[in-house]
DNA sequence: TGTACATCAGTGAACGCGCGTTCACTGATGTAC
DNA sequence: TGTACATCAGTGAACGCGCGTTCACTGATGTAC
């Protein structure tokens, strides 16, 4: 019974996983294949029995990571009215909790996208739901421009203070910390009083 | 009269210009040597007479900028306190104004980043004394939390969202639109009443 | 249940491409007398 | 001012390293009878 099949994925498995470990280490554009197979203890080979290139490995990381999206965009019917900082702080902090989980591949994603136009294309369209997602929450506020533009400074500030706090390069502070004065930030730039 | 140094430093300075040029088109990491040479018109071999590295191109290029960025700050004293929404916006606009003119070397110096630590290492440094810089500007404010913190959120969001514009990947908004609301943003987000 | 053959994950040495870097050479500018 | 030699920017073909990718091989699992 499929042992065979079982195997592969494990190894599979054990190769994305290595394959992070070293995203994180060394970042996803200073890895070769070869630091891969290696952290996994497995053959060079290896590597291509399971993916076509480094890029193909990141978008499976990256269906990884959607499918886990997707899973939380069915979650109970969430916080919605921006003028309310307790909206604002729920969606700082599945954010924050979301990229803290998943910050290698996250990174990953912004360093091929660098590189490589069509991951440039793709995160683009993969953040622009969130954008629209992000705008229908500002009615009622005395927004400091169109509801677009204000919800991408929305995004790109939470995105950035993000990038730099788990990357070790933002300001000394807490986590809570950092959550809440971002909360503030955010919840008082969109225009609340 | 010195026309062979003349040649030469016009020479160099062809490769900048045209290495700005290709850093636009294709940016700094997906840049090889030849596509600088033959952009400015030369043999291969000839950057290596004037560049040791295209790390130290890029480095020359970033010594070109500080200069400026040096003559900045002798500027007469600016507009200084951030409760005044009138000091925020003449911050925006001059580094707006800034990362406009030198977008090119700015993006490659943040991919150079992303690639090499020595890199990242010295653009923090160079960011550090802008941040303290900025939070010299917030006393009597209302913050939403340390002034470090609330300093870092204002560069983060400011460079992010000029990053993303002057890319072509932000919100379809005109200039002077995105710096007006850009400023109200974070005027009140720094906790403006 | 046993045997013979097929399939396939995994291996690691070898191959080859892309590109950074070098180097012998050229011809023009600079210097000495 | 002229001549002979030195210097040096610029050239582009050649070299060689790093690394992605391939491929013939192995041995274990699966299948057929």
């Amino acid at each position: 019974m499929g042992t065979r099949k079982q195997q592969a994925a494990q190894t599979e498995a054990e190769l994305k996983a290595a394959a992070i470990r070293v995203f994180e280490r060394v970042g996803y554009l200073n890895t070769k294949i070869t630091d891969i197979t290696a952290e996994a203890g497995r053959a060079t080979g290896s590597f291509y029995k399971h993916f076509a290139s480094k890029e193909k490995l990141l978008e499976s990381l990256l269906a990884d990571l959607l499918a886990e999206g997707d899973a939380n965009a069915e979650l109970p019917s969430h916080l919605d009215d921006f003028r309310d900082r307790e909206a604002v702080r729920w969606h700082v902090a599945v954010f924050w909790d979301f990229y803290g989980r998943h910050r290698a591949v996250m990174s990953a994603l912004q360093q091929a996208a660098i590189v490589d136009e069509e991951f440039a294309r793709r995160s683009r369209e993969m953040l622009e739901p969130d954008l629209h997602h992000i705008a229908g929450h500002l009615a009622g506020l005395d927004l400091p421009g169109d509801p677009l533009v204000a919800a991408s400074f929305f995004t790109a500030t939470l995105s950035s203070v993000a990038a730099g706090w788990f990357a070790g390069t933002g300001p000394a502070a807490g986590e809570r910390e950092i959550i809440e004065s971002l909360t503030t930030f955010l919840h008082q730039g969109l225009g609340a009083r």
